[in-house]
RNA sequence: GGGCGCUUAGCUCAGCUGGUUCAGAGCAUCUGCCUUACAAGCAGAGGGUCCGCGGUUCGAAUCCGUGAGCGCCCA
């Protein structure tokens, strides 16, 4: 092949496709059981089925990519289950208005059509996630996608809701629940998102009976007044005293309502005098209990008014029937006043619209008991969460949790498996029970009838997710292998919903915790901090961002912005970073490349012609590696990939390719041959380092550097291993040198403004010089010639600096500003006496001398030393400045 | 009202269990360069009372207390 073709510009899009094919045809993330392996598992939280990619999936998966990669490559089974979820509310939500586009009510078509369109929907919309997270590069096992709606899976889902039944863990209860009215469907307390909102409080005048006095009541909702069947005030409140037991008549209704005390009541919240409402608030219904009160609901299940509430406002909506409830009041002088309140009331997290406090039948599971254990697991620490504070906000909600309301009005989803016997006239009382059963029962076990009826309603979506952990695995022996999995990627947002609810089904239902990390990744959000939502417009397409910089640009972007618990500020512009960094890549590889065309590379070399650039870049590597599989360990990726951008830029980039030119362009083809055979092992080592994170750029040019075998791939290549007898100090010191005294020359090029074009030769006095060094710094420095001699004096004209103790002359006859330099003396100056200062007076310090370790005291010492020597040089050379 | 997090260079953020001048990186800025891997680049430079106050300590960006501002979660 002709390397030097390679384009100058790495071109993403070339390259991704090709690769995500080469990797699905090899069949090289799939996963099988393998006694003989350690598993190391991931399952992907799923998406909902007809969403589309946003930036969280990006960070959520490029994490979990990066994890199964690595451990791919470190030889574990690395096995990553993809899949969907059904998102019940969300998808039927969308298909709803879909049909309401062609005039179809759910209601009218029925369930079963209904269903169909449903499925149609998903057939449609699903699966475009998954094709989006296939441009991203992500290694899941496609063999093993699941949707929560799987035959197999809903089967799981169904069975666990039976068996927990007949643990007496599900109860059905007439409670007043979260009511969605728009879905017309009740919701869990997670879905319920609390906004404060400027709304008004009316005071409203309720005459007491028998009286010419009025009772005056505050309330945010007056239309609810229709359905009040008390007034509570404080057993303590002087004002109410007297009322207490008599009745007052409800407006408009014209009903005869008591007048009681409840401590519950708080005096100083408006007049201190509440209606009670128990159909319509929680607090009223349970003072209605207490109290025995009537509950009268006023509401359909559209929040419509019922035929509860007087002819003239029946069927109204909520908000309407407010407006009139208010009108007649102010007709009828009760009216007392209105003000401006600061209300907070909680919203459906999908309709959008208010939640109704809404009395109903329906399903619960009790969760004390399986919370508890859930709760131990995290708080020892046997499930650990990154970053570990959110250990608090799970330990809150665990520890102050309510019974969780499973059913759903809904018919997408998994259908209730619970059947009512609505009988013949035979009916024994016993027949109300319901049959909970995994089939169909052939007829009522109690009066024989065969005519029964399935619940309608479905199941919490996160009543079928909770099992992911293990009903994604078919087979006993499969959940024995790859259960408990290891690691969970997931936004925090999903905490209770999701993370909470799969540690209690694995603990109760597999008796193991079902991963034993979880890593809560950050929230993306714009660069003005905003979340990141459809209707703001500020959420970035992904394909269009992998489209204009690539997949590895985009997954490296983000990643390098998310430290662990922090939000991402993020816009497309911010992946130049990642780009840029591929590019270099590209170009280290293409610049390798181009050499191997006139270099014979020769293993047989690798270990010749050694010098301490090669053993530097080496010892430099294993540092990183131990960095890098140290940061990995403790989940801080982020740091991960700035340690890894490090050394790829500024160690490999920078001073080894740099370094290796001289050799490469001017030594003996042996030498040649050695250098390059070497850096081509030394940047295979890079690229699988780096391939984690950046899985297509790293394939290309694996491939590219050396002869490869059909179905090879850097993907399931060794990992380096870290060598600690690899890291060699005194090969980093002179390297250290060589750099400072490579600098010390730059930065008087810099300073004097001598261009690049302009040569220059150096003096330099010392013994510690090498003449093999000599030559990376004239090369590195763009010198001409160097002397080297440890008596020589001090050029003429010549600009100077001193580098451990070591000094440097660059004669400069016409060319020298003695200003210039003089300040740059200065300031070096300068800057070292503050140090000495600082140094001075902690050895100075008698306490510190007696308390601090004696390694630091020595240090200091030695510091001192240092600068002392270089301090007293420089000075000596600004004062005989000429 | 309770809990959590944040405040370090113009911007976005690193700085672990106090100790190398510890005050850093990237972007942005300024200067000089198309030096045969890379201008998506190279070399050099400028830039900060580490939010305020108090404390612990020989020593604090780092630990403790407190105040202010911002954000999130829960009630």
């Amino acid at each position: 092949m002709n390397f030097s073709d390679i384009p100058k510009a790495y071109n993403p899009s070339e390259v991704e496709d090709k690769w995500y094919g080469y990797w699905l045809e090899k069949d090289l993330f799939r996963s099988e059981v393998d006694e003989s392996k350690k598993p190391y598992t991931i399952v992907i939280p799923p998406p909902n089925v007809t969403g589309s990619l946003t930036m969280g999936h990006i960070l959520n998966n490029t994490i979990q990519d990066i994890l199964i990669r690595t451990k791919r490559m470190q030889g574990h089974n690395a096995c990553w289950v993809p899949g969907t979820d059904h998102a019940s509310i969300a998808t039927e939500a969308k298909v709803v208005v879909f049909l309401k586009e062609q005039e179809i009510d759910k209601r009218d078509i029925g369930r079963e059509e209904f269903l169909k369109h449903c499925w149609e929907w998903k057939e449609k919309y699903g699966g475009i996630i998954i094709q989006q997270l296939k441009k991203l590069g992500v290694s899941c096992d496609w063999q093993r996608e699941r949707f929560t709606m799987d035959d197999h899976y809903y089967k799981k889902v169904i069975e666990t809701f039976v068996a927990l039944y007949k643990e007496g863990k599900i109860y059905r209860g007439y409670r007043m629940v979260n009511w969605d009215p728009v879905s017309r469907s009740a919701i869990s307390d997670e879905e319920v998102i609390y906004r404060t909102v400027n709304g008004k409080l009316w005071y409203l005048k309720y005459p007491v009976r028998d009286s010419g006095n009025f009772i005056i009541v505050a309330t945010t909702r007056p239309e609810t007044m229709l359905g009040d069947t008390g007034i509570a005030v404080n057993p303590e409140d002087e004002r109410y005293k007297k009322f207490i037991g008599r009745k007052v008549i409800l407006p408009i209704v014209n009903r005869e309502i008591p007048i009681f005390a409840d401590e519950y009541v708080d005096k100083d919240f408006g007049t201190g005098a509440v209606k009670v409402t128990p159909a319509h608030d929680i607090n009223d219904y349970e003072m209605g209990k207490r109290h025995n009160l009537e509950t009268i609901n006023i509401f359909n299940e559209d929040a419509t008014t019922n035929e509860n509430v007087p002819d003239d406002l029946k069927n109204l909506d909520r908000f309407e029937v407010r407006k009139k409830v208010v009108e007649k009041f102010e007709k009828l002088g009760l009216l007392e006043k209105i003000e401006d309140y600061q209300t907070s009331i909680g919203y459906s997290e999908r309709g959008g619209v208010p939640i109704e406090p809404y009395l109903s039948e329906q399903w619960f599971m009790k969760m004390n008991e399986l919370s508890k254990p859930a709760l131990k697991v995290v708080k020892e620490g046997k499930i650990k969460f990154h970053p570990a504070h959110w250990v608090k906000t799970y330990d809150h909600w665990m520890s102050n949790i309510n019974d969780w309301c499973i059913s759903r009005q809904l018919w997408w989803g998994h259908r209730i498996p619970v059947w009512y016997c609505i009988g013949d006239d035979h009916c024994e009382p016993e027949c109300k029970k319901p049959m909970v059963s995994v089939n169909v029962p052939e007829k009522c076990p109690h009066c024989g009838s065969k005519n029964l009826k399935q619940d309608e309603d479905v199941l919490d979506t996160w009543a079928s997710s909770w099992l992911w952990a293990y009903d994604v695995f078919k087979t006993e022996e499969e959940q024995n292998y790859y259960y408990p999995t290891n690691t969970l990627v997931t936004a925090p947002d999903i905490i209770f919903f999701w993370v909470a609810r799969m540690i209690m089904a694995g603990l109760h239902f597999k008796k193991d915790i079902p991963f034993s990390d979880v890593y809560f990744t950050s929230i993306i959000r714009d660069v003005q901090g905003r979340k990141m939502s459809k209707s703001l417009g500020n959420s970035p397409d992904p394909l269009d961002v992998i489209k204009d910089y690539g997949a590895d640009a985009l997954r490296f972007t983000v990643i390098y912005l998310a430290p662990l618990g922090q939000d991402v500020l993020f816009s497309d512009d911010k992946c130049e970073i990642g780009r840029n960094f591929a590019n270099k890549i590209w170009n280290a590889g293409r610049f390798l490349l181009m050499n191997k065309e006139n270099i014979n590379v020769d293993e047989s070399l690798a270990e010749k012609h050694i010098d301490f650039s090669d053993e530097w870049i080496t010892s430099r590597f294993h540092q990183t590696l131990q960095q890098l599989n140290d940061a990995m360990e403790k989940f801080e990726i982020n740091n991960a990939t700035k340690i890894i951008y490090s050394y790829v830029w500024n160690d490999f980039c920078d001073w080894y390719i740099e370094l290796m030119k001289n050799r490469i362009y001017t030594g003996s083809d042996e030498v040649k041959s050695a250098v390059l055979t070497r850096a081509l092992s030394n940047f295979e080592n890079l690229l699988k380092i780096v391939h984690p994170f950046m899985p297509f750029i790293t394939e290309a040019l694996w491939q590219l550097i050396k002869e490869r075998k059909e179905g090879e791939s850097i993907s399931v290549s060794e990992y380096p291993e870290f060598n600690f007898s690899k890291i060699i100090p005194s090969a980093e010191k002179e390297m250290e040198f060589v750099q400072d005294v490579i600098s010390a020359l730059r930065n008087i090029r810099g300073e004097m403004n001598i261009p690049p074009s302009k040569q220059v030769n150096a003096f330099i006095k010392s013994s510690q010089v090498a003449d093999y060094q000599v030559d990376y710094i004239k090369k590195l420095a763009k010198v001409d010639e160097i002397r080297i001699d440890k008596t020589l004096s001090k050029p003429k004209a010549s600009a100077s600096a001193v580098v451990k103790e070591t000094e440097i002359y660059v004669p400069l006859e016409g060319l020298i500003d003695l200003d210039v330099e003089r300040s740059r003396l200065q300031k070096e100056i300068t800057r070292l006496e503050g140090a000495m200062v600082g140094i001075d007076k902690k050895l100075s310090n008698e306490k510190f001398v007696n308390n601090a370790a004696p390694e630091v005291v020595e240090k200091e010492k030695m510091k001192k030393k240092d600068w002392e020597t270089n301090l007293i040089k420089l000075k000596e050379i600004l004062s005989n400045l000429n």
